[in-house]
DNA sequence: GACTGATTCAAACCGATGTTTTAAAATACT
DNA sequence: AGTATTTTAAAACATCGGTTTGAATCAGTC
C-alpha cells in the first residue's frame, strides 16, 4: 500500500495550510495542489474537509513531539528551575523556526473561530500544558493543584507565555526592534520564570502572613 | 436625511457580527438581515464589505468609551494602585456583559486572520493599552519606558490580562467552575496586580543587586 | 404637482469552493 | 495473471456569498 504516501502528504500539507489560514479559509483545492495530489483525494480518504481537519489535529498533536513538553520529569531539582525549563521549552515550541508552530497556530484559529473539533484541541493541546503548569505552580507556592489561588497563578504564568504566541504579529509592530534569536528566547524565558517565581513566592508569603493575621484576630 | 437610520443600524449590527465571527466568516447577507435592511445597502453606503469593516472599527473604537481606558489620570497615587486600577478596568472591558467586548473580540480575530485593517487595529486598540502599561511598569521598577526590561515586564502584565480575553473559551473548559461575577473579576484583577507588583519589585531589587555585583567584579 | 437626487428594493449575476461523478490508469495483493 | 484498491484526470454539480443592476420609492425643491 502506498496510501501512506498520498494520505500523509495530504496530512502534512493540510497541517501547514490550516495553520496558516484556519479551517474556514483553507481551500481544499489549495491543499491538494500543494500536496501534488488529486482534488478528489481528500474526499476519498477523509470523506470530508472537516474529517481531514480532525485527522490533521490528531496527526499534528501526536507527531509534533508535543508529549515531551509536559514530561513531568523535567530537568532541574527545585520547582523553580523546573518552571524555568518548562517555560523555555514552550517558548521554543512557539518560536522554533522549522519546528512545528502548527499546534499553536491552530489553537489561535480555534480560539477565534471554534470548529466542532475545539473540545478535542483543548484536551489534546491546552489541558496537558495547563495541568503541568498548575502542578509546577502548586509546588512553588505549596498549595494543592486544584486550589483557586493555584489556578489563578497558573493563568498568570500561562498568560505570559501565550502572549508571545497569540500576540506575535502585534509584538512585531509594538516592539519592532525585537529579534527572535535563540538567545532572546532564553532571555524571555528567564524573565518570565523570574517574574513568575517572584510573584508566586510573594503570594506564598502573603498567605502565611494572612494566616498569622487570622490567628491574631481570632485570638484577641 | 435618514441615512442616519440605515447606516448606523448596519454599523452596530455589523459590529456584533464581525466580533462574533470575524471578518471573513461574517456574511453581508446575515448583517443585513439582522439589521433589517436591504442586501444592497452595504455596498451602497460603504462601497465594500471591507469598507464597512473599516468603518465599524472606527465606529467601535470611538464609540466604545475606549479612550477612558488609557486615561493617564487613573485613580490611586502609587504606581501600584494605578496598575491595579488599570488591570481591573481592562478586565471589566473584556468581560462586561452588555459593554462592548467588541474591540477585544475583533482583536482576537485579527490576530488569527489579519485583514488589511490590522495595522489600524493595532494602533487604535493595542498600542494605547500597551503604552499605558509600559508607563505604569516603568513607574514601578524605576526604569525608562522604552527600556528592554520594562518592555518584557509590560508583556508579562499584558499577557496575564489577555489570557482572559483570548483564552475565554479554553478557560471555560479548563476551569468550568469559575463564574464571572463582578466580585470574581475584582479578585482576578487583584491577583494579577499583586502577582505583577511582586514580580516587578523583585526585578528592581535584582537590578540593584546586579549593579552592586558589577561594581565588586570591576573593583577586584 | 412635477423635477431631481438620494435611498431602498428585489432580482440577477458571477466567481469561489466543497463535493460528486465518471472513466481510466496505476498500484498492490493473492 | 487476475482482482481489488488507489490514484488520476476532467468535468459537472450545488451552494454560498459578494457584488451589480435597474426599477421603485422617498425627500426635498422649484
Amino acid at each position: 500500500m502506498r496510501r501512506d504516501n498520498t494520505e500523509t502528504r495530504i496530512l502534512e500539507t493540510a497541517g501547514h495550510v490550516f495553520a496558516e489560514t484556519g479551517f474556514q479559509a483553507a481551500k481544499v483545492r489549495d491543499i491538494c495542489a500543494r500536496a501534488g495530489v488529486n482534488l478528489a483525494a481528500v474526499n476519498y480518504h477523509f470523506g470530508d474537509k472537516l474529517g481531514l481537519y480532525k485527522e490533521v489535529l490528531r496527526y499534528a498533536c501526536c507527531a509534533a513531539g508535543n508529549a515531551a513538553t509536559f514530561d513531568p520529569a523535567l530537568p532541574g531539582r527545585t520547582p523553580e528551575s523546573k518552571l524555568r525549563g518548562f517555560v523555555r521549552k514552550l517558548l521554543q515550541q512557539i518560536y522554533g523556526e522549522d519546528r512545528p508552530a502548527w499546534p499553536v497556530r491552530l489553537m489561535t484559529h480555534e480560539l477565534a473561530q471554534p470548529t466542532p473539533a475545539f473540545d478535542g484541541v483543548v484536551d489534546q493541546v491546552m489541558r496537558p500544558k495547563h495541568d503541568a503548569i498548575r502542578n509546577l505552580v502548586a509546588g512553588v507556592i505549596g498549595r494543592p493543584a486544584d486550589d483557586r489561588q493555584t489556578r489563578l497563578c497558573a493563568q498568570s504564568v500561562m498568560g505570559q507565555i501565550i502572549v508571545y504566541a497569540h500576540g506575535r504579529e502585534v509584538l512585531k509592530r509594538l516592539w519592532p526592534d525585537l529579534q527572535f534569536t535563540p538567545e532572546t528566547l532564553d532571555e524571555i524565558a528567564d524573565h518570565i520564570a523570574a517574574f513568575s517565581c517572584a510573584g508566586l513566592k510573594s503570594l506564598g508569603r502573603r498567605n502565611a502572613a494572612g494566616k498569622r493575621k487570622e490567628k491574631k484576630l481570632t485570638a484577641r
